[in-house]
DNA sequence: ATAATGAATGCAAACGTTTGAAAAAATTTA
DNA sequence: TAAATTTTTTCAAACGTTTGCATTCATTAT
């Protein structure tokens, strides 16, 4: 009763004077064993709260049926679609997801894959983080490689790894976003970048880029300011925009977020969006749809990505051998609402 | 260089014609193990890789070093910072979480409670699902129970369990932020509430009922309509709101997405905030400082809570045996911002 | 009665690691 | 050179479970 040593099956065993084998071979209904034996053992393992140990059953198989989410955060919308989108399609499966957050740290991050090999995850879902991709190191991938445990990369990746991928076409998306402003008459467009380096930022601002070339529109560089993607971010890159001598007429920020900051800025200036300041977001975020004027943004699917993630997975996992990686890259598109809609 | 079996101790064994045991020694700076046989087994274990199977480790100590973190959701800001301030503190001490989504679905929540136990996890931090409150079921909490697994509540709780809890003062939140509103000189007073049932909906609900009582002020059923928590969910029930004949002249939103959601409405009907209507929401998102007008709320100190459940936690595994449950109650603060502000 | 059958159970090894105690090997001391 | 000491290595058991094979026991057929 104070005891609080799980109870196992050499336990039931000893209650039963019979082996282990007898209990075990009762308790998963196996044929060979008399009927009465087995429900007696089944009713006693149940009152007395038995429960397999699975971890000596990992160490037996082979098998741990985990696997591992890394992430450098989990507070924005986008990922935590991503992690439900895996969930759906793994938990049923009998999967566990350990989710483990970086929190942008090359280190964490290195520590975090090595402890996930260690107890012998089946598999990793990998959003690389910002330091890691600075830094340029990949060693503590090498190590996964080698293990051969199956590595799905989301959105961000290592262009020289032989992974499969899933990601969202962020280049387009921004490249749509930005002729869409160019289509409406906005003349001079501004872009609050994301952290620098960030596959998700940088291609979001190639495509704001190529567009504007597309339709020889000039690439200023006091119209590009950078931000960390979150709200506040936004305030003083807007405000610096704002006081330029020729201020831009539209803004195209990285993510729903830093388009908020941006809209509030403006509204303070008495600014009237969209008819003075047009203004595009990028992930479709929730609240985006709600804001006032709602926010033109760029849809980005979260949970199809988790979905399609998990297949690749479980691609690599049901294979034969002779597997051949996969790239999906899923389309983002246009969201057209008020912010950017001056008539 | 093809077999992806993971190199173990024995191999190294082989490999230098010793016993495991001298293998282990040497891998883990044993001071009787001979220098040099020490710094061969090293150097050859770095080459090929090996890596230590936890999995073993944790069948022969009995202890797994994992924690259960099983939430109703992960998509909101409130959830993700009670998961940081966990990590913030157990990570270091070497703990991986591993973070159980439930969406409010009672099946669901039990079998991740059976799944963590049967995986020897150490600890479980529980926010019960919806459906698990509301249908009172709480078989699936007696089998942690009564394995001693430490358990702690956060948020929402069953009375009866004697267990430690994390949560923050609804009651009082709410209860400021009605009587602020009314210091203001609003008069008629609507609440967005959240879903039926939950301690957090309930708790902000008898705070603003609580705070009408006080003041002599009526409580109105037809001025207090359930949502769900999110921003859509507030768009209907905030217009019927505002068809009423005489409709209220501020709202309390039971968080920050309703009152935004609400917001959005308001500003469409072209009423002003705060002249003609007042706005409160909860939880004080990131984003509540930017909206605009920007949102008075009640700030609830999500990293805090995860902090303090840690610590719960820590005082019942390290603690002796005859450990007191804690239940610790966080205040919450009223953050009065421009959407209550009329003169 | 005995051999042959079938049903029910037990034995032992395996998964990978650690660890106290015993053994072996090397070194020092007398 | 033998004994004593120290250093280094091995043995064996343990963690909880499953499973092929061997064993026991009861039943049936001869």
């Amino acid at each position: 009763m104070n005891s609080s040593r799980p109870v196992t099956i050499k336990d039931i065993a000893r209650r039963f004077r019979c082996s282990p084998s007898t209990v075990s071979r009762a308790l998963n209904d196996h044929p060979a064993i008399n009927e009465d034996t087995r429900k007696n053992i089944q009713e006693y393992a149940r009152e007395v709260g038995y429960q397999r140990n699975e971890v000596s059953l990992s160490l037996l198989n082979k098998k741990t049926a985990s696997l591992g989410v890394v992430v450098p955060t989990i507070s924005n919308y986008y990922e935590t679609a991503v992690i439900e989108g895996l969930h759906t399609v793994l938990q049923p499966m009998g999967y566990t997801l350990n989710i483990c957050v970086t929190n942008e740290n090359y280190l964490l991050e290195k520590e975090y894959l090595s402890k996930l090999l260690s107890n012998r995850t089946e598999g990793i879902f990998l959003s690389v983080s910002q330091e890691t991709y600075d830094s340029g190191y990949y060693e503590h991938l090498e190590n996964v490689i080698q293990r051969k445990t199956p590595l799905i990369f989301i959105d961000r990746e290592y262009e020289d790894f032989e992974t499969s991928r899933a990601t969202v076409d962020d280049y387009h998306g921004a490249f749509a976003a930005v002729e869409h402003l160019i289509s409406i008459g906005y003349k001079k467009i501004a872009h609050l970048k994301g952290p620098n380096g960030l596959t998700v930022s940088e291609q979001r601002f190639k495509g704001y880029v190529d567009c504007l070339k597309k339709y020889d529109m000039p690439v200023q560089e006091e119209l590009i300011i950078n931000t960390n993607f979150k709200v506040e971010s936004a305030i003083v890159p807007t405000k610096r925009l704002l006081d330029m001598a020729s201020p831009p007429d539209a803004i195209f920020g990285a993510n729903d977020q830093v388009a908020i900051g941006a809209m509030r800025v403006v509204k303070d200036r008495g600014l009237r969006i969209p008819q003075d300041m047009g203004l595009v977001g990028f992930d479709n975020s929730p609240i985006s749809a709600y804001t006032f004027p709602s926010l033109t943004t760029v849809s980005r699917p979260g949970r199809k990505i988790g979905m399609e993630a998990s297949r690749l997975f479980l691609n690599q996992v049901n294979g034969s051998g002779d597997f051949v990686h996969e790239n999906i890259v899923l389309p983002s598109e246009l969201i057209i609402r008020e912010s950017s809609l001056r008539i």
